[in-house]
RNA sequence: AGGACUAUAGCUCAGUUGGUUAGAGCGCUGCCUUGACAUGGCAGAGGUCAGCAGUUCAAAUCUGCUUAGUCCUACCA
């Protein structure tokens, strides 16, 4: 092996041997686990939040591979609609061309062109993750598969009325010209102004103070061309004598009516409201309530309109209504418009003022253009009659939030839902399996034909195809039975439904994970004709953030693509890739500029393991996680260390062969029997690997991979490596050892580093299979590879708590003597005498049975067992308990520096003492806390009084000198 | 406006049901090219656990308030 470890030299040809003996692929053999992937976007890549949830998924799926299960990790991708469909008309953009240039057909044709060159990505990207997805079962949103379900759901859930057509108020989005659900907007604070116009009133009235116009306020003026009434609050004394009459709307000379409704705040601004039903969600069920007309001003870019058009709240257009608006209107841009208006007004006289105010403005996820509330018709999914199994379903326990705190967000969610808006007024996506004569009469069926039979159609009734297409989310909706081949391969289904978990990031529960609950119980029954659940438990990750707590976002330029990490990058290549294909060209100096500042030079190349390592270190349970990149170079520095821990294994596992790196026969390791001889640090070792493999256990079932990561790290590098290796070596180096304790070190050697190889193999795929190869001629390992290899488990017969203290002795008494070195200065190298003095029976046992370990590891040139009685000189002293641990100080030590150290020990020692003996003297802890708290208590106290006593002691002989 | 979450070492974060001398990684200081590893070893410095009050024998941990930040929902037109 190479003195260091280098990635790239051993990752990929192990995963294309994994996926060549099809170790993926469910084994058919033991219980079934099952995760289905969230798919990401077909045309993106994946970014760093994709690399940390999908390091979760592969480890829960090489865990239970490894734990004997059915084990499948379901991948595939989404057609992501919008988002794919705005990057293929960008692409268009730049040849000069739009999408109907093209034409529907040619256009879809590009679109797929286009998934067919990106699409390959993701899975490239996940093969370098390590990811070990059942290729054989990829799946795509609009395969024909999946097309299927997708039609099939539809017309059933059309059949049974929970699908419906309608003419309503939705969120357009007058960029890409549709629709879009209201989770699919966002509402953020922006700055704008509140315009306070007088709207005259008719017929000769005059308000309660002599007015004769009322004051609306309003945060959108170019909506006045579309009112219809002016509200006030019922008991507002102001204005009732005014209730039924009306005013003259300005501009337009439109007449309208004052009416009284609830939704009116009397002490905001005026006590008077415009209601304009048509582009407002609130106005809309005002207007509604009085039946006030639903004058639509807007196309669908949200410029004016040359003629208003009316409606009736059943969508039956008012054809007698004049829908005459102010000359140089018509086809004004919104944004325009309101500027035409405000100086209309001003002209007129009827500006009353201007002021500042802040708002939340709804803008598009995607387009991030302001979205206008519009009328049209569209299509529904009756969430609110679907929702209550759902929620009773995560009530109940069935399915299960990790971390709890998102069920509350849940429950809230799913109470006021809302129906689903499904339609979208794209190209690229399910199109809608709903057919219409020339009537208008709407037909639901799988395909043209079975509407014919289904509605017992003549052959020659003209029916034209809905032209929109279904919200991606509503064939992601399906994913955890589509991508098993509902409807048709139910047996599949069966078998791995409800599926085990989910993981996925808690921004889109309400777009994902809700939906896919209610569709699935909706549609998988189990035996009984229960509703079946998607998945059992919800693990939800934080989300990925940068050093600096900001999202990583492409305009922000942060974006950190996981290969890069894996493989390396120079800074240059990093800046180009982080400033190319943008949206807004002219931040690039400004990224550029922060690039270079946070990573001077560019990322080093840390491999695939170190980082799944780092991510799953990150995975607390924490909201955000800002991403350090200096993690990543700790946990590399720990992939070289188990690298060089194997390095010393088959050093003295094998025999060498002179003047070369290749290994030679394997040395007898008790593969093939023999007595084995262990020696305390084996069975010490032996003991503690029992405890980390609980722990392991433990935290798997608690999806607490950060304590997983930490618990692995710190027993291989501080137990294994820093204490166990150091304490084979005496074994190795002893000319005197015997076979058999030869054979038990050589084999305990391999054996934890084998178990700990399986034990991180979830996380390390590549390098825990490249050593554990290396391995199989001494540990007796057999199976071709570590991934199908048993996951190690308790052996409680290997716990040995007289092994377990016996070394921590041990390791007390080299530490003290190396805490005198460091602290008196004594060059680590060099040989000193040590001698044991006022120690017990036991502490004679352990430096019996120990001697050799202990002037190995503590570079001792003597150690000396003093009896009581024994002359002790002038020494620098460490305290094991009772046990002294001296190195005299004649010629080595300097009497002041001693003096120091120890007065810094009894100092703290001291003060310590006081905080313990403040607790015993207070009558109500001795009397209220627990007998086990006050009696350790005491022992501390104690043990702190005899320390004092001994570093006085200590003291004393010191100045003497 | 309502709700949720967060605040622990210079930085990024752990800290299970209240009882630890409050931990880890990175960074920092000193010494070390010893026969796995300088992507290393040994030793060390560094914290009033955001603030205030309370409950308790005992609070980083439980409760309330305050401050700062993040997010969600709803909005007053």
């Amino acid at each position: 092996m190479e003195k260091t470890y280098q990635p790239n030299a051993i990752e990929r040809k192990h995963y294309d041997h994994w996926e060549n003996q099809q170790y993926f692929q469910p084994t058919g053999q033991g219980a079934p686990y099952s995760i289905m992937i969230p798919p990401p976007n077909v045309t993106g890549t994946l970014h760093m939040g994709h690399a940390f949830q999908q390091t979760i998924m592969d480890a829960l799926t090489r865990y239970h591979r490894m734990m004997g299960h059915d084990t499948l990790w379901q991948p595939g991708t989404d057609h992501a609609g919008i988002a794919t469909q705005m990057v293929v008309e960008r692409l268009l953009g730049a040849e000069g061309k739009t999408r109907h240039d093209l034409g529907r057909e040619t256009f879809i044709d590009r679109v797929w062109e286009w998934k067919g060159q990106s699409g390959g990505t993701i899975s490239q990207q996940m093969r370098r993750l390590g990811d070990s997805v059942d290729w054989t079962r990829e799946r795509f949103t609009m395969d024909e598969g999946l097309s299927e379900a997708v039609r099939e759901v539809f017309v059933r859930l059309y059949d049974e009325e929970l699908l419906y057509r309608g003419k309503r108020l939705v969120n357009w989005d007058p960029k890409f010209h549709t629709a879009i659900s209201d989770i699919e907007v966002e509402n953020k604070e922006e700055q704008g102004s509140l315009w306070h116009f007088r709207y005259p009133l008719a017929d000769g009235a005059k308000t309660a103070d002599g007015k004769d116009y009322l004051v609306v306020a309003t945060t959108r003026p170019e909506t006045m061309l579309g009112d219809s009434a002016v509200a006030v609050h019922p008991e507002d004394e102001r204005y009732t004598s005014l209730i039924g009459q009306f005013v003259d709307l300005p501009l337009v000379g439109r007449r309208i009516p004052i009416i009284a409704d609830d939704y009116v705040d009397m002490d905001f601004g005026t006590g008077c409201v415009k209601i304009t039903p048509a582009h407002d969600f609130n106005d809309y069920e005002v207007g509604k309530r009085h039946n006030a007309l639903l004058i639509n001003i807007f196309d669908k870019s949200a410029a004016v309109l040359a003629q208003a058009e009316a409606f009736s709240y059943a969508g039956q257009p008012l054809d007698d209504f004049d829908g005459s608006l102010p000359d140089g209107y018509g086809g004004l841009d919104r944004f325009d418009a309101r500027k035409k208006i405000v100086a209309d007004f001003d002209a007129l006289g009827l500006l009353e003022s201007i002021k500042d105010h802040t708002l939340m403005v709804p803008r598009g996820d995607r387009s991030h253009d302001i979205i206008e509330p519009w009328l049209t018709d569209q299509w529904y999914v009756a969430s609110t009659k679907m929702a209550q199994p759902a929620i009773d379903a995560v009530k109940d326990g069935q399915i299960e939030f990790v971390p709890k705190m998102y069920e509350n967000e849940y429950y809230h969610w799913m109470n006021n839902i809302q129906d689903w808006c499904i339609s979208r007024q794209l190209w690229w996506g399910h199109q809608i399996p709903a057919w219409y004569d020339n009537d208008g009469n709407v037909y639901v069926a799988r395909d043209e034909a079975e509407v014919r039979s289904k509605y017992s159609l003549a052959d020659d009734v003209e029916l034209t195809r809905d032209e929109d297409v279904l919200d991606t989310w509503f064939s992601s909706a399906l994913w955890t039975f589509s991508t098993l081949g509902w409807p048709h391969d139910m047996e599949t289904v069966m078998r791995f439904h409800p599926t085990d978990v989910l993981v996925t990031g808690f921004d889109i529960i309400f777009f994902w994970v809700a939906r896919m609950i209610m569709m699935t119980m909706h549609f998988i029954k189990d035996d009984d004709g229960k509703p079946m659940i998607p998945f059992k438990k919800i693990y939800m990750t934080g989300l990925i953030r940068d050093e600096n707590g900001q999202k990583m976002s492409k305009s922000k330029g942060n974006v950190i693509d996981p290969i890069d990490l894996i493989d390396g990058i120079d800074i240059d290549e990093l800046v180009k890739k982080r400033t190319s294909g943008m949206m807004q060209p002219q931040l690039a100096a400004k990224i550029e500029k922060n690039t270079r500042k946070s990573f001077p030079e560019g990322f080093a190349e840390s491999g695939t393991d170190a980082l799944r390592f780092t991510l799953t270190s990150l995975a607390s349970l924490s909201r955000d996680i800002n991403f350090d990149v200096k993690r990543l170079e700790g946990y590399r520095n720990f992939c070289n260390k188990l690298w060089n821990a194997a390095r010393l294994v088959q050093m003295n596992t094998f025999e060498s062969i002179e003047d070369s790196d290749e290994l030679g026969a394997p040395l007898d390791c008790g593969q093939h029997g023999g007595d084995v001889e262990y020696s305390l640090a084996d069975r010490w070792i032996r003991s503690r690997l029992q405890t980390l493999i609980a722990d392991v256990h433990k935290h798997y079932q608690q999806y607490r991979f950060d304590l997983m990561s930490q618990t692995l790290y710190s027993f291989i590098w501080d137990e294994y490596c820093s204490w166990y290796l150091e304490l084979s070596k005496p074994v190795f180096w002893n000319e005197h050892s015997t076979e058999a304790q030869l054979r038990g070190t050589r084999q305990t050697v391999v054996h934890v580093l084998d178990q700990l190889l399986r034990l991180i193999h979830p996380i390390m795929p590549f390098i825990t299979e490249e050593i554990w190869q290396s391995l199989k001629p001494v540990s007796g390992a057999t199976g071709d590879s570590i991934m199908i290899a048993e996951f190690p488990k308790v052996d409680e017969a290997q716990t040995d708590p007289t092994a377990e203290a016996d070394l921590e002795w041990v390791k007390e008494v080299i530490t003290g003597v190396r805490n005198i070195r460091g602290e008196m200065n004594i060059a680590p190298g060099k040989p000193i005498p040590v001698l044991l003095a006022n120690g017990d029976e036991t502490d004679e046992r352990r430096f019996r049975e120990n001697e050799s370990f202990l002037k190995q590891l503590a570079k001792l040139e003597s150690l000396t067992w003093m009896n009581s009685g024994d002359p002790v000189p002038a020494s620098s002293q460490a305290l094991v308990g009772h046990l002294k641990v001296l190195v005299p100080m004649a010629g080595l030590i300097d009497v002041a520096a001693e003096k120091a150290r120890i007065n810094k020990d009894v100092e703290k020692t001291n003060k310590e003492l006081a905080r313990i003996e403040g607790k015993l003297t207070n009558e109500k802890f001795v009397s209220n806390a627990p007998d086990a708290v006050v009696q350790k208590e005491k022992e501390k106290a104690d043990a702190m009084k005899t320390k004092l006593a001994d570093l006085q002691s200590q003291i004393d002989q010191l100045n003497q000198l």
